[in-house]
DNA sequence: TAGATTGTTAATCGATTAACAATC
DNA sequence: TAGATTGTTAATCGATTAACAATC
């Protein structure tokens, strides 16, 4: 399969809640037009986008739900079940690894791990050893992990994830970290997000 | 002055960062070379991006940390500080809008408020009337909303902020939003931002 | 059939990259 | 001066948009 253009990948997403509020109303085909009108996008941007996933629309009718659900999932490889890692404990890594929202996409939370090890009594018992992560990583077949360390721990624990096998890191400390290009690593900075959003506006 | 295209934008909150460590580190002068090295980018692009800013180098020496840093921020808005509205009160809001990072970015949190409105005995008094909500958004001059009731109120709290004066709303609800284009909205939706990591280490 | 919608091919637009002269 | 780095102009690349034939 091609991999797919990262601005239409973005936008997946998006047609995927489309397509739960189409299938909700009981709907069995959607049309690129109809989608546009509600996104504020073009017909012809929509149409191109869901070529891509090979899906196959019939002209009059548009896409099959179930169809369009099926090949849409396929390219956000949401069509098996992904298991991830929590690493860290503060309440915003438990916030975002618990979001019903990462259920939806397919993603399961299997295992938490605290790397600043307080194995001391009272500690947490569903939180692991974190000398245990990469024994399991390689076990369970884990190549996903949400950071959500304290930010002076992040570069140090990254590192360790990679060499534990993790290919793609969701990266909550807001540090931005260096590691070898095999990682996929999505930074989020708070802040930085808010801000760019609130330029939109102003310009 | 001239809106900056959006790639350039999203990519000025990671200079900043750089800027803080180099700060840090003593220097006084930063090069595109150095900084391109450490985020595996191009020195073209990031002299392209600063030029956008309007900040000016000095060949063989770089740009002078200062100067850049006051650049960035008023491209980026945050020269001045930005008072924002919480709205919703569960433990994400909380998170997100009790992050540092928003701190450093120029925003502050000056008021929370319940659309779902627990009014009744033992409510939180750090949160305020839903009903004042319009009122003091004029009165503080408020145009930034940090969206994080329960989806199911999504859709009907964002309409009354848009009537409030909100022009610029983080939906962190996962919530697909309809709201009139002249209300700029950041949607978040974590489940697909892990999906996308995802897809771009598979592919 | 008529009309709406798809899918494809070409044109436009914008961002990134390359090349190179200017300069401290 | 020599060499590193900037800033500008041109070339490439990729994504979006437009036009239109195909089809149910």
């Amino acid at each position: 399969m091609v991999t797919l253009p990262l601005p239409v990948l973005r936008r997946l997403p998006t047609y995927l809640l489309l397509l739960t509020e189409d299938r909700a109303a009981g709907r069995d085909y959607v049309s690129s037009t109809d989608w546009a009108g509600r996104l504020g996008a073009t017909p012809i941007q929509v149409r191109k986008d869901l070529a891509w996933t090979g899906a196959v629309g019939t002209p009059k009718k548009g896409f099959a739900v179930t169809d369009l659900e099926t090949k849409i999932r396929e390219c956000l490889g949401t069509d098996a079940r992904r298991d991830v890692f929590l690493v860290g404990t503060g309440a915003l890594g438990r916030c975002l690894a618990g979001h019903p929202s990462l259920g939806r996409h397919g993603f399961s939370v299997v295992a938490t791990f605290d790397p600043a090890g307080r194995c001391a009594a009272g500690a947490d018992p569903s939180v692991l050893p974190w000398e245990k992560l990469p024994e399991l990583a390689r076990r369970m077949g884990i190549s996903v992990a949400i950071l959500a360390v304290e930010p002076s721990l992040a570069q140090k624990t990254a590192e360790r994830l990679a060499a534990a096998g993790i290919r793609s890191l969701w990266n909550l400390t807001g540090q931005t970290l260096a590691l070898p290009p095999a990682v996929a690593v999505l930074e989020e900075d708070w802040g930085a997000r808010l801000a760019t959003l609130i330029t939109q506006t102003a310009g």
